[in-house]
RNA sequence: GGACCCGUGGUGUAGCGGCCCAACAUGCCAGCCUGUCACGCUGGAGAUCGCCGGUUCGAAUCCGGUCGGGUCCGCCA
């Protein structure tokens, strides 16, 4: 315990006593951990949240207290009044940090009895079924893990927080009332009592409410926000989630990457400061390098099996597709590439294996999956091998690097597609394989992200970031249309090559965050929200407020947004960020233990102005 | 919206057409025990196998549906 606090019940924590304590009177309040009961003598073990001490309760030392302990079952709440003694020789218990002492019982008082607990409250590693965690959410939250995670999430937010203050960033509360926003993702609707018929929107991110903290000129902002997505779940993600949400004037690109960088690696000091960085400062990837490179704009840095183009051996000096194996010179003719990685030691799968990995590539979008395997001797074994013909087998395998042993994966596809698929089995194969060192941790950043892509059903480009974001200076020029006319859109677009001043920070293959430098000049804003195919009228409704701000004198500015629970789930080496979360819902947006959603009072609609008309609810 | 996996005493699992009115571990209850630390010993209670329907002489076991949980795709920054 930091600073001790007045106490009725306990004089010290059970974590806290030690042999130079001996002697000492001492009074102790937890949860019973565990009960060894010998007849005239009972051993409980009194546990709270910072540590386990154990108490003996002797029948003719303490009768009385003796009778109360022959009572007490495991989770009763109980304060023990006693005095300090060194255990016997021989009797420590090592694994205990309060283990050299015991706490010798005068007064047992029993503050709350407790039914037996649904699952395993004093075995860490006791498999429990989630579902049943979530229902008794509170008595997993009595377990040591959880009590741990818990523990460290609060001290990254608190890190950041002293940070952020240290940098006079001003803290500041933004409304969860407010309009709906044109971000990606579905709103939640909240229906207005005053106003009928209307509603508000749960906000997605405060992203409009900071940028108008700027023009109101605070500055640096920050702020530890709750944000609302009503959209599927997964395991990285829960329909209200919390963002790290910053934002400075005056700032360029540089600056933001500068501080934030700077955050990470204190936070990482004082949160898990025994666990070492992949690379400081952190690499920093340009999109196209990562596609490139690691078919992933989160591409986890701890492991190689990079991509490789194996366009080079398929093709003749003036770039025609020779291969003699159709599906890649379709591909290299359509436009598209032919890319392999190269997966180690995999030589040695089984058919059935190899069908797995295909299965696994078509479900990710692609067409098919080669692959070529080098045995213990050298030799090639490959389906393919029959339409390469074997010498041009042996180049593709000496392109790619794969040693004896190795198993290369081929994809031939459109070039998004290609990267993509070859990405995620890249991704997948080294969480199979265990190439990345799970004590690592591997942050980088990815910039220049394209500024749109083509809409084709709603011919516009959309912003691929956040509607605001702003444009490399040197690709000005390209937000434009082939006709000039910004009405009349096409996939040719110069505005396609545009890349944004924009970057993402990733974390051992996991999006953590991101962020822009904001347009905020309003010819230019009008200029993108025309290609993103807003309408004046469409604009104002949408944006009005920041639309309207930026007249008034709007600074340069730009943020990030980080997601803390992904961070805290990450730090805990933990890939659920259920684990992280005090009171999570489960996949199918449920609260277990609050029984959330529920139907509504009778009355609530009609005080509403609403009617449920949709399937009979079960 | 879709694919896959799971659902058996309080908990975790086994059983996967008759040998099962269901087994093991742990927990629970009772008794005994003065140095335990996952205390030990003895005894006991506890599940009609998520739910509904079907196939069968016979279903925990097979089939269909449904509910709940999870993983993934779509979706989502």
């Amino acid at each position: 315990m930091s600073q001790a606090i007045e106490s009725p019940y306990r004089s010290h924590t059970c974590g806290q006593l030690r042999a130079t304590d001996s002697g000492r009177p001492a009074r102790l309040a937890g949860w019973v951990h565990r009960r060894r009961d010998l007849g005239h003598l009972i051993f409980l073990e009194l546990r709270d949240r910072y540590g386990i001490t154990q108490v003996i309760v002797d029948a003719t030392e303490a009768p009385v207290a003796h009778a109360a302990a022959s009572r007490v079952r495991n989770e009763f709440v109980l304060s023990v009044a006693g005095t300090v003694a060194a255990r016997l020789a021989g009797t420590e218990n090592v694994r205990l940090a309060t283990g050299a002492i015991e706490l010798r019982a005068s007064e047992v008082e029993i503050l709350s009895e407790a039914k037996t607990p649904p699952f395993y409250i004093n075995e860490p590693d006791a498999p429990i079924d989630e579902a049943l965690r979530l229902r008794y959410r509170y008595l997993d939250i009595r377990r040591e893990p959880m009590q741990r995670r818990l523990l460290l999430r609060s001290k990254l937010v608190q890190a950041i927080r002293a940070i952020h203050h240290e940098h006079g960033f001003v803290e500041i509360e933004t409304p969860n009332l407010i309009r709906s926003t044109p971000e990606g993702a579905r709103d939640f609707i909240v229906p207005s009592r005053l106003k009928p018929g209307t509603v508000y929107a749960l906000p997605q991110s405060p992203q409009q409410l900071k940028q108008l903290l700027m023009v109101g000129g605070l500055d640096r902002y920050f702020q530890i926000a709750r944000c609302f997505r009503d959209e599927d779940l997964r395991g990285d993600r829960q329909p209200e989630f919390t963002q790290l949400d910053l934002e400075m004037s005056f700032v360029d690109e540089a600056a933001v990457i500068g501080f934030v960088e700077e955050l990470a690696i204190r936070v990482m000091a004082a949160v898990v400061p025994d666990r070492p960085l992949l690379e400081v400062p952190f690499p920093r990837l340009t999109f196209h390098e990562a596609i490139e490179r690691f078919g992933s704009d989160k591409p986890d840095l701890r492991f190689g099996m990079e991509l490789i183009d194996l366009a080079p051996e398929l093709t003749d000096p003036t770039g025609a597709a020779v291969s003699g194996f159709r599906v890649f010179d379709q591909a290299l003719a359509d436009g598209g590439r032919v890319q392999a990685i190269v997966a180690p030691g995999m030589a040695s799968a089984s058919r059935s294996q190899i069908d797995e990995l295909t299965e696994l590539a078509r479900g990710y979008g692609a067409k098919g999956l080669a692959w070529l395997a080098v045995e213990a001797d050298g030799s090639i074994r490959s389906p393919i091998a029959k339409f390469l013909g074997a010498e041009r087998a042996a180049a593709v395998v000496a392109r790619t690097g794969a040693k004896s042993a190795d198993l290369v994966l081929v994809v031939a596809d459109r070039p998004a597609m290609a990267a993509d698929v070859l990405g995620r089995l890249r991704s997948e194969l080294g969480s199979r394989l265990g190439l990345a060192d799970p004590d690592v941790f591997g942050y980088c950043w990815i910039t220049q992200f394209p500024m749109y892509k083509w809409d084709q059903e709603n011919r516009r480009w959309d912003a691929t970031h956040n509607p605001f974001s702003g444009v490399r200076p040197e690709d000005l020029d390209l937000l434009t249309t082939t006709s000039g006319d910004l009405a009349r859109r096409a996939p040719d677009d110069p505005a396609g090559q545009a890349r944004a001043l924009q970057y993402d920070l990733a974390l051992n293959g996991w999006e953590l965050g991101g962020g822009s430098i904001r347009i905020n000049q309003r010819d230019l804003l009008a200029r993108s929200f025309a290609l993103q195919g807003q309408t004046a009228d469409g604009m104002a409704e949408k944006f009005g407020a920041v639309l309207d701000a930026f007249e008034y004198g709007a600074p340069p500015h730009g943020g990030i947004a980080i997601g803390i629970d992904r961070w805290a789930a990450l730090l805990a080496d933990q890939t659920n960020i259920r684990e992280v979360m005090a009171f999570p819902k489960t996949q199918s947006g449920s609260d277990l233990m609050l029984d959330a959603p529920s139907a509504p009072e009778p009355g609530q609609y009609a005080e509403l102005g609403l009617r449920y008309v949709g399937p009979a609810r079960t």
